[in-house]
This record gives structure tokens, C-alpha cells and sequence, in this order.
DNA sequence: TGGCACTATGACTGAATAGTCAGGTTTGAC
DNA sequence: GTCAAACCTGACTATTCAGTCATAGTGCCA
């Protein structure tokens, strides 16, 4: 028991941790039947047969990967109430998204691609804590047009559109970056947000934030 | 030659198209790697070798699908001038967009995995059309800005969020089914569309043309 | 020292699958 | 009817690849 948990800190958590980062870099370039477990231990610097000893299959692998994207998609606006300014909690919900697309674009990535292949591994995510969240966040926006505080939009529409527009920075980052001519940078993804949040607080008939507002030249 | 091309118009091009059908269906549901040549030629009703008799391989005929979806996406807004009403032009636009992601959506994902891979197919894209294309949008809207006639919003961005808005409808249609509990009809993609416009509109400081105005109950 | 859990890995197997080939049939023009 | 081009297909091959297995090294504690 102590054996086992002082060598699972060491050497098994570190291995396990290698093999995750080069398995999303991976599936996030090619997808999951376009990764090979080889390609993965490769990448991970260790035979094929150690991945396959850590995650039994290059299923299991992916779920784990799947997982670990999953986690990252906690958000301050979880946990907004009726009583909050829409204002504030939709510009930092934004800037939030904005951030992850920024610094997790891989996870973003394998996530768009399991979402377009028709999410054969999201059935629980769906189900339950999805679509309770997505639940209690219309019911706030409902309440907040209720309360006069905002224009009258369709929570759904609305939330979409925030999902797309800011993932976009991370799934469409090659198309983004071609047509650009370069990478986007952090202040690129700030001016971004910029754009983002006051176009969206406007259409919606609210007030941008000082932080958010567009700085003209 | 006339033999050629009666056959060719005949059994040939019917061939071709069904089995295009087919791997549109099959690309866009798994992907490249993920779909097999044996799975195309069980969807078009064909044996194996005759889909490969029609497309040397299954990276052709990869590319001819994708060469297909490329072709849908010419529009009312490539040939919008400094004199067009930036309102009309833009809530079209959208518009378009939107129609396509209903009656298209496997065009588009197979597009965005393609891009989600890094594009490896679509060089000759990017280097020039798609990158003319953009110039001359951003040309163009920025005109509109000098003459007072749209706010301040850079067009690089304007455009991103046009396109991520209007294709999370046809890529990330399983996401959206879960959250709505029933798939979206074409009266739901017009409510959408109106919010859309709407949105957009209003954010870029302009008067929502009277047929996608928001109809409140 | 012995024992145990964990870690490591080369050699192998079986299934899937892209693509070839050789031979066959249909079609339409003359 | 005959010829050529287009169309069709079963049998086969070569390769890739997930996963197994048998064996072996390592670290720790009693």
C-alpha cells in the first residue's frame, strides 16, 4: 500500500502523465482511428508496449484524454444567480472561453472532433451534467430578460453562439492563422475578446464592461 | 468520344455521384482514417473494386469530396462593393450561411475536420482563393466603416464570428439535438438566424433589416 | 534474503483493409 | 457482327496495427 502508492507518485502518475500529453497532441491532429498507439508511445518516448500497460487500450487511452478535456470546462458562470449583472457574468464567461481556447487548443479540438463524429463516448455527458447546467443557465438568462435586465434573446441561441464564436479560436486555428498570415498572440486573443464581448453585450442590449471595451486607435 | 461520353453520362456520372453520396455520409461521420473503402462501397450498394474502378483511391475520392464541399461556398456577399447597404449585405450573408449549415452540414463537417487536421489538403486553397477572398471582404467592410455607414469592428474578426456562429449549427448539430431534446427544424434555423442577425447587427451598430427582425410573442 | 507489487519490453498473432490483377460483361458506333 | 471503350468484380497480396504473452528488472519492507 505505501509501496504502491509512493511508486504510483513517481514513476506511474509521471508515465501517465507523458502518455496523456502525447496522446491529445496526437488525436487533436489526427483523430482517434488516425492515431496509432505506436505513434503515441513515440511521441511519449516509450515502447508500445508500456502505453498499452498503462491504458489497457487505445480506447481506454482516449476516454482518458476525453476526461481530462471534459474537466477543464468549469466556468465562474456556473455558478451566476438571477442577482447577478448579465453584463459582467457573460463578459467574463466570454473572456473565460476565450482564455481556454487560447491555452487548451488541443483539448478543444478533440472535443469539436468528437462532437461532429456524433459524441459516441458523450451519451453520460449529455444526459446529466450537460443538460443540467445548460438547464440552470437558461433559466437565469430567462430571469435576467424577466427582470428587464437584458434584451429579450433566446438563452440557447444565445449560448450557442457564445460556444462557437469563441472555440472557433482554437478548432479554426489553422484557417485562422493562414488567412491572417500569422499565429494569433496573447493581445491578439484580447483584442479578440474585445470584439467578442461588445458585439455580443450590444446585440443583446447591454452595457460592455470598462475592461472589455474596444480600444480605438 | 461519344461513345465515351453517352456511357460516361450515363452509367458513369450516376456511379460517381452515388458514390460520392456515399462517402460524403461515411467522411463526415468518421473521418478520413476512420472510414474504409469497404464501408463507402456497402453505402453506395457497390462492390469494393468498383468504387475503386471510379477513384483510384480512397485519398481521391477523399479529395473529390472535398472538392464538392469547396464549391458550395460562393455567395451574394463575394460580390458586395463599397456602395452596397452593409446592413442587407452582412444579414444576408448570415443568412446564406445559416441555410447552408441546415442543408449541408455533413459539407461542413467534413470541411472543419479538415481544417480541425491542419488543412493538409488544402494548400492551394488557402495560398489563393480563400486568401484573395478575404482582402477583398476586408476591403470592403472597412469602407463601410470610413463612411460612417457600420461602428468600428475589425473585419477579421467580424468575419471569424460570422463563420463560427453560422457552422457550429451544421458541426455541432449532435451537441445542440442533446441540449434542445429534438433535432432543428427549418423553422427553428430561422428563429436562429433571426437571433443571429439580430445579434451581429446590433453589436456592429446597424438597423436590423425589417424580414429578420426578431418576432416577440 | 525472500517476497511482492509495480514496471518494463521484445516477439508474436490475428484482424482489418488499401490496393492490384486478371479476366469478364455491357454498350454503342459503324 | 465486330470492335473498342467503358464498365464490373472475385480472388489475392502486402501492410498496418491493436492487443497478448512470456519474461525480466526494480524498489521496498519484513
Amino acid at each position: 500500500m505505501t509501496q504502491a502508492s509512493k511508486v504510483d507518485a513517481s514513476v506511474g502518475a509521471r508515465n501517465r502523465a507523458i502518455i496523456l500529453a502525447a496522446a491529445e497532441k496526437a488525436f487533436a491532429a489526427q483523430g482517434f482511428r488516425g492515431t496509432s498507439v505506436q505513434q503515441v508511445a513515440d511521441k511519449a518516448g516509450l515502447p508500445k508496449t508500456n502505453v498499452l500497460y498503462y491504458f489497457k487500450s487505445k480506447q481506454e487511452l482516449y476516454l482518458a484524454v476525453l476526461k481530462e478535456t471534459m474537466s477543464l470546462w468549469n466556468s465562474s458562470f456556473d455558478k451566476a444567480t438571477a442577482d447577478d449583472d448579465p453584463a459582467q457574468m457573460l463578459a467574463d464567461y466570454i473572456a473565460e472561453k476565450m482564455e481556454l481556447s487560447r491555452t487548451h487548443p488541443l483539448a478543444s479540438k478533440i472535443f469539436a472532433m468528437e462532437i461532429i463524429n456524433g459524441a459516441p463516448n458523450l451519451n453520460h455527458y449529455f444526459d446529466d451534467e450537460h443538460s443540467d447546467w445548460m438547464a440552470g443557465r437558461v433559466a437565469i438568462l430567462k430571469a435576467w430578460t424577466e427582470q428587464g435586465k437584458m434584451q429579450t434573446i433566446d438563452p440557447h441561441y444565445l449560448l450557442f453562439n457564445i460556444w462557437a464564436s469563441t472555440q472557433h479560436y482554437a478548432d479554426f486555428s489553422t484557417q485562422i492563422t493562414r488567412l491572417r498570415g500569422a499565429k494569433m498572440k496573447k493581445a491578439d486573443f484580447e483584442e479578440a475578446t474585445r470584439h467578442l464581448v461588445t458585439v455580443t453585450l450590444t446585440g443583446c442590449g447591454l452595457t460592455v464592461p470598462e475592461k472589455y471595451r474596444i480600444v480605438t486607435a
